[in-house]
DNA sequence: ACTCCATATATGTACTTTGCATATAGTACC
DNA sequence: GGTACTATATGCAAAGTACATATATGGAGT
């Protein structure tokens, strides 16, 4: 008989768990960073913007960018409200909070401390 | 009536489309350059040799261990061979065939850049 | 008025990956 | 026989992602 196991439940509980697999796009702190330093401040903005950043893919599909907007929402990192289109549907437009800086500066550190990893792991195969 | 799709298959098709996923763990080119640096040849032994290593997390799946050798081996970058353990059971040996060697040298260079551009992302943030 | 297109948000769902548990088995020691 | 360590392998559910779809506003063109 198989146990039924309680998985970890992380996202909306502990919003800050589950680095290890957001690290691979890095679109929460991409996001964060758009918005602190008023790049973009609605979703649709953020698609074109993302884009230009090397750090994440060539593409990050909208879902993708709707989704992890509601989830920093959630957890209090972002504030939103609505506001008509410049020309088209009306916007939900996003502001970061305290927290939500708080939370783009712990990102920083692990970004920075993992990023340095992957240099030197490249430099390390580039000896053999 | 919802359209059946065809979803892109990686993996054993073509095996470095992947490289977006994988890039959270990095365990790919890990095992591939503990193999070319003789650190180590088997499943079990990679388990503990990869906990030195900050690039990847602090604990890695035995079983990502065990699936990722094998998707290895199925796209031809390792091969390997049954040998008595010195003491227990038999191990699978693992080799670095010359296209996985490759494979790892085109890793690097996609490591090193995202790795450049994470650090960057990192400062970046600081400067707020 | 109607179609077409860009803008804009949201969600359904199948697929992929991952993490935990479990299964199996050889050797060693008591 | 029982326990512990070694060693590989796999089942399965949770988490994350990709693609499709649904809905709707407003402008340009016909």
């Amino acid at each position: 008989m198989r146990k039924r196991r309680a998985r970890k439940q992380f996202a909306a509980s502990d919003p800050f768990a589950g680095i290890a697999s957001n690290l691979s796009r890095l679109v929460e702190p991409v996001l964060l960073y758009l918005l602190a330093t008023d790049r973009a401040h609605y979703g649709y903005e953020f698609m074109e913007e993302a884009a230009h950043f090397a750090i994440t893919d060539a593409h990050i599909d909208a879902a993708v960018i709707y989704r992890t907007l509601r989830a920093l929402e959630q957890n209090g990192f972002v504030i939103s409200s609505w506001a008509p289109g410049a020309s088209g549907p009306a916007r939900r437009l996003y502001e970061v909070t305290p927290a939500g800086l708080e939370h783009l500066k712990r990102w920083a550190v692990v970004v920075d401390q993992r990023g340095r990893a992957m240099v030197y792991f490249a430099q390390l195969c580039n000896q053999l």
